[in-house]
DNA sequence: AAAAGATTGTTGCAATTGCAACAATTCAAA
DNA sequence: TTTGAATTGTTGCAATTGCAACAATCTTTT
């Protein structure tokens, strides 16, 4: 909500969603909205917990995306191919949807703050981009290990930390890198008896280097 | 080069240059342009052929995007972590740099060809985030095989055909789903005798469905 | 507080994969 | 056109991984 929405007075807000084809959407719990509503359109979590699964044909249910207030997705920001894709809700949640095309095709760019709006959705869509790339550079790696430390390097550095607190659970790591969950328990097991980690429950501690 | 200057006269787009921190840069061929010369940049290919690679910490060099004329690249755009990236000229080349924090902090919002540039930059950047989004589907999968039939699959409803016309060698293929040649050598092989494709050089025809 | 559900750790085993090494072919450059 | 470089196909073998099946904890819900 902020970022989208950075440098927008309330006031501005309210008259940029008159400009563009949006509506405001309520679900409770556990519903699932489908993603192919509208052909190309960015949700906003306004409130709750949503999340973005996709099935694939041998119905394997994978989590693409987390997403908590103030969080952005849609067709054009993650992987929504309106066959497989469902975003579920977690909690009672509403949701703001914008029509791409209506911000592409608007006409009314005089005003400043379309402008802020549009350079303020550039920001978002370049954010994506470089998670994006770092979940490609640590899926490209061959082995689970190589994954793992992969993963670590990258968030130590953007921490600044060699200290990491896991942001999900170890199931939901082992979806992010895709490997199996039990192969990579494994691994890190192997990882601390060599003495390259150590673990307290989802706190990691990087020993090497 | 088209995209990125959709619906901009060259008129308009001379002044546009002139509003940002641009500069053009000519490159001979095989020179490695450092990808941190600017902190945030975008580049476009006026001239030329531009591979960017990354050399992991292992010292295993891949071939993260092939660039041709009228293509655009960046900090923000390719996984360009400056210390691991180079961008290197197949051919005489011309780049044209584009500071995007001067696009960002632009405060010349007023001109329509400046928001015409924004918007196309936008869907230049979504595309990317399509692009990513189909790499990681393929590199989440579990098996050579599983990896291959994707990039079939996506190919396929992309092109609306059966038949693929591989845009580069087995070779880059297997980077690109990161996977080892001869492994990836040998599933094509069983693919092939199980009757799921047939090949002819860099065609493939999928049998199956 | 009890029951149901999700997460985590573990292990044997079979399947898949990477690696290395080589020959054959195609492509590009001198 | 000839030489060198890159691409492709192949295979044995060892290493890695996924899978399945459990038990043990934690969490959440009723």
């Amino acid at each position: 909500m902020e970022r989208l929405f950075y440098q927008i007075s309330d006031n501005e807000k309210e008259k940029l969603l008159r400009l563009l084809e949006t509506n405001i959407l309520s679900f409770p719990k556990h519903i699932v909205m489908l993603s192919n509503t509208q052909d190309n359109m960015i949700g906003i979590i306004l409130k709750g917990h949503v999340q973005i699964t996709r099935t694939d044909y041998l119905g394997n249910r994978t989590i693409i995306e987390e997403l908590e207030e103030g969080d952005i997705f849609g067709t054009l920001l993650s992987s929504l191919d309106s066959d497989e894709c469902e975003v579920i809700t977690k909690e009672e949640s509403q949701v703001l949807m914008i029509d791409y095309n209506s911000i592409i095709q608007c006409p009314y760019t005089q005003y400043k703050y379309f402008n802020q709006f549009i350079k303020n959705l550039l920001e978002i869509t370049t954010n994506k981009i470089e998670e994006k790339n770092e979940r490609i550079e640590i899926l490209a790696k061959k082995t689970i290990r190589d994954k793992l430390l992969s993963y670590f390097n990258i968030y130590a550095k953007k921490h600044g930390s060699r200290i990491i607190y896991l942001p999900f659970s170890y199931t939901t790591l082992a979806d992010y890198i895709a490997v199996d969950r039990s192969a990579m328990s494994r691994e890190l097991k192997y990882l601390k008896e060599e003495g390259f980690i150590e673990t307290k429950g989802r706190k990691i501690t990087l020993l090497y280097k």
